[in-house]
DNA sequence: ATTTAGATTTAATTTGCGTTTAATTGGTGC
DNA sequence: GCACCAATTAAACGCAAATTAAATCTAAAT
């Protein structure tokens, strides 16, 4: 889990680093505006944590600008501007927390778990797909259920991708077998029911909560719920 | 925009729902935990407001509840209690941001925008009719009325989907049948009108305001009033 | 080339739900 | 009361989907 930390005074950044780095973070530091905009750009933060009034571009105006290449990395800002036009100004910016100065750092701690779970938690990372506790791992061509893995073949893939990419919407068979088997769909095959019961078999059998969901009459869908 | 408020204080309540409305919020109210629980479960919500200190289930406790079951929509802490330990035990439980009374109203309207911006930029936009309260969702196909979601076969959904595309239009039996049933009318069946039956039951039965509406020797219209 | 295991497809059977028909009840205007 | 039209109910039917097994295809290994 990666920070960044952008602020000039070097007491309260060597603290804060320091209580992170015992947290398990790995925190990289940059004290200006202009530096912190560099590395931001360079790395993937999973968080970022800006002063306010820093040097060479303020934490407001860096937020706005790595806003534009980074739109999904939470920031944090940390400051002792404390009135409430202040925080607007803040989140105006496009901040997704804002802490003021002077702090607890367990408080601190607390906010960047809760920024944190959510950024990777949610519904497609790099690689994989997720609907519920199913999470598809596009690199390895395979599937995770509560935890545990499970193997696909070529088919019962091509159909559950397409399902999860889709999720919420109902696909007639005629979508799902144009796009899984390239066909025309005339002939009166059941591939499509025969591999929606392989993956229910693989996905759903030992589990409570059933994903997979059949619209009589208009075809499948893929939920939670 | 959907948000739930769980707060036992009226006065509180109100005033919070009032300035949320005014922001274009729509707002339900609960005044316990239980009721927050049985709101959170059938409905998802965008974003969760709970007070901590109020009845059947504290705020605590249902902020871990609703996490069990609904891990994505962002949950909000608003309370008196202040201290650091406060706020940490309340992101233990899952929350997502927390908030200390008394507080600005624009500082509350700020962080809701902060929680809410990051799940909305993602959640697919689904195409959905409308009437009234009435929702009929083109993607999972089914309905809701009322926030209550309605299942819907194929030819409910059809016939449906027929009247309100054309809701404010008297549409004849034969126009019905022809579209959802694709045939030539001559014989005479009643299936038009066995098939809005059952849609009354499912939508308008428990409503004191009627959507389907028969025009007398013309056929069927769907409106609001 | 042959074998073999696994993947894919076809085919057949069963089941239950959705659909339709048909008959009865209810309501309104003449 | 009668005629007409709509609402409602129940029962019969038909079909869609689930499931299983068997047949066919594919690709890897020898």
């Amino acid at each position: 889990m990666r920070i960044l930390l952008v602020e000039d005074e070097p007491k309260v950044s060597s603290f804060i680093k320091q209580g992170l780095e015992e947290n398990k973070y790995d925190v990289d530091i940059a004290y200006d505006g202009a530096m912190g905009y560099e590395l931001a750009k360079r790395t993937d933060y999973d968080l970022m944590i800006y002063d306010i009034i820093i040097p060479n571009m303020n934490g407001l105006e860096l937020c706005k600008a790595v806003r534009e290449i980074k739109p999904n990395s939470p920031i944090l800002l940390l400051t002792a501007l404390g009135t409430t036009d202040d925080k607007v100004t803040g989140f105006d910016a496009g901040a997704d927390d804002y802490l003021v100065k002077p702090f607890e750092f367990k408080e601190l701690l607390a906010r960047i778990k809760a920024l944190t779970k959510r950024g990777s938690g949610i519904v497609e990372t790099s690689n994989s797909i997720k609907v519920g506790d199913l999470e598809l791992n596009l690199d390895r061509k395979n599937a995770k259920r509560a935890n545990k893995s499970i193997e696909l073949t070529a088919k019962e893939f091509a159909l559950l991708e397409l399902l999860m990419r889709n999720k919420g919407k109902v696909l007639s068979r005629t979508q799902i077998a144009e796009k899984v088997w390239e066909v025309n769909f005339d002939t009166g095959t059941n591939v499509v029911d025969v591999y929606v019961n392989f993956l229910r078999k693989k996905i759903d059998k030992d589990h409570e909560k059933k994903l997979i969901h059949t619209q009589i009459g208009m075809g499948y869908i893929i939920r939670e719920d």
